[in-house]
RNA sequence: GCCGGAAUGGCGGAACUGGCAGACGCAACGGACUCAAAAUCCGUCGGUCCUCGCGGACCGUGAGGGUUCAAGUCCCUCUUCCGGCACCA
């Protein structure tokens, strides 16, 4: 035991100690915090609706995963949301705060595989699952969370899922939905396929070690990139995000405008088409292209060189291309590789006749699978045209320079002066590309568009955990959607979990032949399930009405509650899940569920729970605690675990924990475990404890209820300073400044109630008022506290205090005196003295007037009530 | 490479629209209590220097420049760190 562990445990151990430090020296929160917790449940706290009448706050934080048990990542969240939930209920909010579980997903599954593997037991993920939520629902219970649980939803109940599936069949009719064969991102490790938003830098998501391959399959997708220009634009009307997660969306969006032109192709021979697409945005060098590149998977790129002696050259790069999986092939500083097809289109500005390659770096996904190259102005282009010796032809030039294209050692891609271009020679190129652009369009060899990074979801998942395609795929009608009145289609349990493969096409039952819903003919269910971002694409409004088994929700509860008022979450699902649920909303809205198309109005990203770890190479760093780095801190260290049948108490309890939770850093930051700072939170605590009890003891903080007698003074002031302080600090999620005012309000509590003469009625009005100002954050020993001072009705039935603005005014303030800046002395004045009366005093503080000796002061800045700086020579 | 964000004592951080830098906490140090320790309470706490002391001077918010009576805060240049994207034509 560790002399820190010691120091938590010594109030348990030394009760017959010679000297015992009293029992109630220390808050007992196993006793009190689940009493608390238990009347919270019994009056309906956390119970939407309680009152009526007042304005609605939809407050939402993303709902666990539940694998094992609760982590300090969510006691964190949480109590950054709870803080705010209890505030909001008290400024007069008709609160809904629920809370629920993101459970499908690949742990759960890989729990089985690996049970079914290891010891050649069934485990059914549902269990598993199941007792993680049962686990983790208590230990926030335990926490004093005033979650809605009557809201509460598990995505893997068939409940909730069947919804899913509805949304997936009216998304298929209008469209939205379609299977389509195309390369997608295989893990080998998940064993499964994966949206474009999850792989990251040619990586899965779930494990950065492993490179993700591409394969050809037919696949479900949706189709976000119909929303592409809304979810872009809309993002301007979401004032309430932080600018790094809209900018993280744009760039994901990726939007360019550009040109789309056609280059004819030369010799055109039969069955050829008449000329090769290709995208670009920059048709300020039109001019310039000497040669193009296509994609080695584009069509054209066989039926170009079909019969030539070009074929089995060409045929032999791109297997060897197409077959290097995408993220070799376009990895940072990849060599630029391509072959020519022997075959060359036509420059329709021009009339010149360039050359057609096939190329490594051009993208089939992109655009048009095909590019101009214009080596002198593309650094890719340059590199390519330098290794297979074509010629480089400048159109624009720098400002005041000229380029020589012999000398280039990289291609110029600044602004310039359009040259070798025909009629717009002499324009700026950025008004060279507009004209350019328009000339191009009036001509009909092309014409504007605008194209997006952003590709479709694939959801298709080749794995078991997850909600069902509803489609049964028919011999002669394809894939047919389920008819909706069969729904939900359920997960099958005869599953084998020990063999490789999707296990749910392992179930006899499921695989079995079931009619054609449109024919009738034998046909086999789809055994792919969704991605399970689907689940927490819309589970913000399966909330407004949980219970319902006959719609997802009423439109009158979305109408009524939608958009979310804030929302708290990692910055981590800056782009996955706010995008696809941003997408889900809008889709929502367009087959006639809702009407609210942008679900969050205000979103809060808060940073994640580090502790230090010494990594192999003897560095320490504080990292983002990790059960495979083994720097995790358990919540259950300081609540015990008697809340699920064990013996410990836990060392603090839940408020001195989410007292330091929200103490150091700001939510946004990053926020480092430190045992000692979580020991300065506990001390806090009962040093709170202690001071009502002696107070309360002595009878100094009875029953007084009376109106504080005379004006109350530098006292009354401070209780008032801290209400508006603490107040504007909540609201900006400053609960780190709200804890230091409230510690110096503590303060101020103890000094005045030191002075023999104190005002008894005037201590209580400030016991009273730091209590309520510290409930949501410590709501168990406020509460406690609360009743202890004589109420009987808990402390969250009452309004939030209000500052006086004259309470807060003061007789007198001090000014500080600056001579050319430099602060050379303070005086003290009447609050609000003119200019004249400050400088009159100023000049007669010895220091100041020492400093400006033998000086002329030409000028006096003065701020009322705060400085005044003399400028003297 | 591109796009964001950040840099303040030994540490986490505070400082609302430019107006007394370092609130609050942690650590450290000194003291009280104790046989002793823990707990608890009180005090000191950016650096350098002058002064017996009271007090005072100079330096100080990543680096350099600028605007201003006044800059952690605004402008320019640079460095480092964090996050995102990355052959997207």
């Amino acid at each position: 035991m560790t002399p820190r562990e010691r120091a938590w445990t010594i109030p348990r151990l030394c009760t017959e100690d010679a000297r015992p430090m009293a029992r109630e020296d220390f808050f007992p929160h196993a006793e009190i915090e689940p009493r608390w917790q238990r009347r919270w449940q019994e009056e309906g706290l956390a119970r939407t609706g309680r009152r009526t009448g007042r304005p609605k706050f939809y407050l939402l934080e993303m709902f666990p995963y539940p694998s094992g048990h609760m982590h300090m990542g969510h006691v964190r969240n949480y109590s950054i949301g709870d803080a705010l939930a209890r505030f909001k209920r008290m400024r007069g909010f008709d609160v809904l705060y629920p809370m629920g579980f993101d459970a499908f997903g690949l742990p759960a599954e890989n729990a089985a595989i690996k049970a079914a593997r290891e010891r050649g037991e069934t485990l059914n993920p549902r269990d598993f699952t199941e007792q993680s939520i049962a686990s983790i629902t208590a230990d926030l219970r335990r926490m004093g969370f005033s979650h809605d649980w009557e809201r509460e939803v598990a995505t893997c109940r068939p409940f909730y899922y069947r919804w899913n599936q509805l949304f997936f069949l009216q998304m298929l009719e209008c469209g939205l939905a379609e299977r389509r064969s195309a390369a997608v991102n295989w893990c080998p490790e998940c064993k499964t396929v994966l949206a474009n938003e999850q792989v990251e830098s040619g990586k899965c998501w779930r494990h950065t070690e492993t490179d993700v391959e591409v394969r050809q399959l037919d696949q479900w997708f949706l189709k976000i990139t119909a929303y592409a220009e809304e979810l872009l634009s809309s993002l301007d009307t979401l004032g309430g995000w932080p600018e790094h997660v809209k900018t993280m969306q744009r760039n994901w969006i990726g939007k360019s405008q550009g040109t789309v032109v056609y280059f004819p192709l030369a010799d055109r021979r039969p069955g050829e088409p008449e000329s090769v697409e290709i995208f670009t945005t920059r048709a300020d060098t039109l001019y310039g292209v000497t040669f193009m590149s296509l994609a080695p998977e584009h069509p054209l790129v066989e039926i170009l060189t079909r019969g030539t002696d070009r074929e089995a050259e060409v045929r032999a790069f791109v297997s060897r291309t197409v077959t290097q999986d995408r993220f070799a092939r376009t990895a940072e500083n990849r060599e630029k590789e391509g072959v020519s097809l022997g075959r060359e289109a036509i420059n329709p500005l021009t009339g010149e006749r360039v050359p057609i390659f096939a190329a490594n770096f051009v993208l089939m996904e992109y655009g048009t699978g095909a590019i101009m190259a214009v080596p002198a102005h593309d650094q890719r282009d340059f590199e390519f045209a330098e290794k297979y010796g074509v010629a480089l032809k400048v159109v624009i030039q720098p400002e005041g320079g000229t380029l020589d294209p012999r000398r280039m050692t990289g291609a110029f891609v600044e602004p310039g002066v359009q040259v070798n271009s025909g009629p717009f020679d002499g324009l700026p190129s950025t008004e060279g590309l507009t004209r350019i652009s328009e000339f191009v369009e009036a001509q009909g060899f092309g014409r504007r568009t605008v194209q997006y990074k952003l590709r479709d979801w694939l959801i298709s998942r080749q794995r078991y955990w997850g909600t069902p395609i509803p489609v049964i795929h028919c011999p002669s009608c394809g894939p047919v959607g389920v008819p909706t009145e069969q729904l939900p289609v359920r997960l099958p349990d005869d599953v084998d979990f020990g063999h490789d493969g999707n296990p749910l096409a392992s179930s006899p039952s499921f695989t079995a032949p079931v009619p054609c819903p449109k024919c009738g003919a034998p046909g086999r269910r789809e055994t792919d399930t969704m991605d399970t971002f689907i689940d927490s694409s819309w589970y913000f409004l399966r909330y407004l009405d949980a219970a319902n088994g006959d719609v997802p929700f009423r439109r009158d509860a979305e109408a009524k509650w939608m958009p979310v008022d804030q929302y708290i979450g990692g910055v981590e699902h800056a782009i996955l899940h706010l995008l696809y649920a941003r997408f889900f909303t809008k889709a929502l809205c367009d087959l006639g569920h809702a009407t609210h198309r942008e679900p969050f109005a205000r979103l809060f990203t808060q940073g994640m729970v580090c502790k230090e770890h010494t990594f192999a190479d003897g560095t320490t760093r504080s990292v983002k605690m990790s059960k495979s780095l083994g720097n995790t801190v358990d919540p259950r260290l300081f609540v015990g675990d008697r809340h699920i049948g064990g013996t410990d108490e836990g060392r603090t309890g839940a408020d001195a924990l989410r007292l330091f939770m929200l103490s150091d850093s700001p939510p946004e930051n990053q926020l480092d475990w430190s045992d000692e700072s979580m020991e300065g939170a506990s001390r806090f605590l009962n040093r709170v404890w202690r001071f009502f009890l002696t107070q309360t003891g002595e009878g100094r903080l009875g029953s007084e209820t009376g109106a504080p007698k005379g004006e109350g003074g530098d006292f009354r002031r401070e209780i008032h300073a801290a209400i508006r302080g603490i107040t504007e600090d909540y609201e900006r999620f400053a609960f780190n400044t709200a804890i230091a005012k409230a510690r110096q309000l503590f303060r101020a509590l103890e000094t005045f109630a030191a002075a023999p003469d104190a005002d008894a009625a005037l201590l209580r009005q400030g016991a009273e008022t730091f209590l309520l100002l510290l409930s949501p954050i410590m709501p168990h020993v406020c509460d406690e506290l609360w009743s202890r001072l004589g109420h009987a009705e808990s402390i969250f039935t009452r309004d939030w205090p209000a500052h006086d603005d004259g309470a807060l005014a003061v007789s007198e303030v001090e000014i500080a005196v600056q001579i050319l800046g430099k602060v050379r002395g303070r005086v003290t004045v009447p609050a609000g003295s003119d200019q004249a009366t400050v400088e009159t005093a100023a000049m007669a503080e010895p220091n100041v007037a020492r400093h400006l000796e033998g000086k002329t002061v030409r000028k006096a800045v003065f701020v009322k009530d705060k400085m005044i700086n003399f400028v003297a020579s």
